[in-house]
DNA sequence: TTTTGTCTAATTGTCAACAATTTTGCCATT
DNA sequence: AATGGCAAAATTGTTGACAATTAGACAAAA
């Protein structure tokens, strides 16, 4: 409730935002178009709006723009491109932990541990949607904090890899490997919170 | 001149391409800021594709948006920064080599000579506009071959590399730098090829 | 001098209407 | 039944006008 606090989120944002969780959630599937005039009228704005989002969404990755044909859901990667997306996941997030380590602050671990309680809760439900959006918060925070540049490539490799995720196995194991990840950062050692996020980033 | 050909690109294609160039070239500086209007009239064309275009090149990476306030010119990565991209860069396109290397025809090579023919001419004349285009292009080639998902990641990785690349000390070397990964690529040679593309992408 | 407020010009954000393109449904022909 | 062609419907692409926001200049107050 501070003054300075600013987050208003422009409507593109809004927009992609519930669109992108509505593709992790597997509420749009695969090739299904995204039509521009039902989003407009969802959410009361005007196509332009929309048309701006959807564009966003294309380069991002989660849906494949055809000219004069509209967007649609992308389809998953094959395997060997979601080992290669993994692979540069992976040296992201570590440079990213090897840049931001130092410069975190207690500030910062409170917010993790908020992230990582959200998500320990979303795993007791089994609210899969949920664990996608905190998953992907969680990441999102040590690569926001060691460059913007970086987050926008390492979002349009993280987003294809999650398009294949509808399934997953065992939620409390998501939850106590995100708990060694956070705890690794609080302790500020580089070494165990790196290999943490790569056993946290694994193939299929 | 075939019947099937159609090579039409959208308006927006149009202007990212022209304005992405300029951003090489260094007509358009660092953090200068790349207002709507003008480029409208440029082109002969309403704001609202202009907009578009500069959306995209934003996701790109070749501009920086800020809400209200439009969009400029990014800044070249860090040193650190330029050295990851370039990793992943090789991560990248070995795998494209490895995916597409069994699939070219002699269709494939006599593009890829035509292109390294060009670049031979721009490196003569000293044209560093033409050189970075072709350069981009060349890479791009084997890329797009394998990947048009891959295709999007690896440019918004690229193009921040090429926002450094303002000086270019020897360019005959960047000519046989290429007609080396060319002269691999026709023999088919994926070990070879991978080793003249990663000599190719090297750090500062 | 520094800060604050206010006005104006420049710029981006949004909208609704229209143009161009693609898809769909129908019907005749083979 | 299968095919081709046409018109109608649905959808995307583009435009110009207007609203909202920002930046800069300038004056008033601390």
């Amino acid at each position: 409730m501070s003054i300075a606090e600013k987050p208003i989120r422009s409507m593109r944002e809004q927009i992609c935002e519930v669109v992108r969780a509505e593709v992790f959630s597997g509420e749009l599937t695969n090739d299904q178009p995204v039509r521009e005039q039902p989003l407009a009228e969802r959410f009361g704005v005007s196509r332009g709006s929309v048309r701006d989002a959807l564009l966003q969404l294309s380069q991002e990755g989660v849906l494949v723009y055809s000219p004069n044909r509209g967007v649609r859901v992308s389809s998953p990667p094959s395997d060997a491109e979601f080992r290669l997306y993994a692979k540069l996941r992976k040296e992201i997030e570590g440079h990213c932990l090897n840049v931001c380590m130092d410069q975190l602050t207690e500030e910062d671990d409170r917010k993790l541990m908020n992230l990582l309680a959200t998500l320990e809760d979303s795993c007791r439900r089994g609210d899969l949607s949920a664990i996608t959006e905190i998953d992907l918060a969680m990441h999102r925070y040590w690569v926001n904090r060691a460059s913007t540049e970086l987050e926008s490539v390492w979002l349009s490799i993280t987003v294809r890899m999650l398009i294949a995720y509808t399934l997953l196995e065992d939620y409390m194991q998501c939850y106590q490997e995100h708990a060694a990840i956070v705890e690794a950062i609080i302790r500020r050692d580089l070494k165990a919170a790196k290999r943490a996020v790569n056993e946290n980033i694994r193939y299929k």
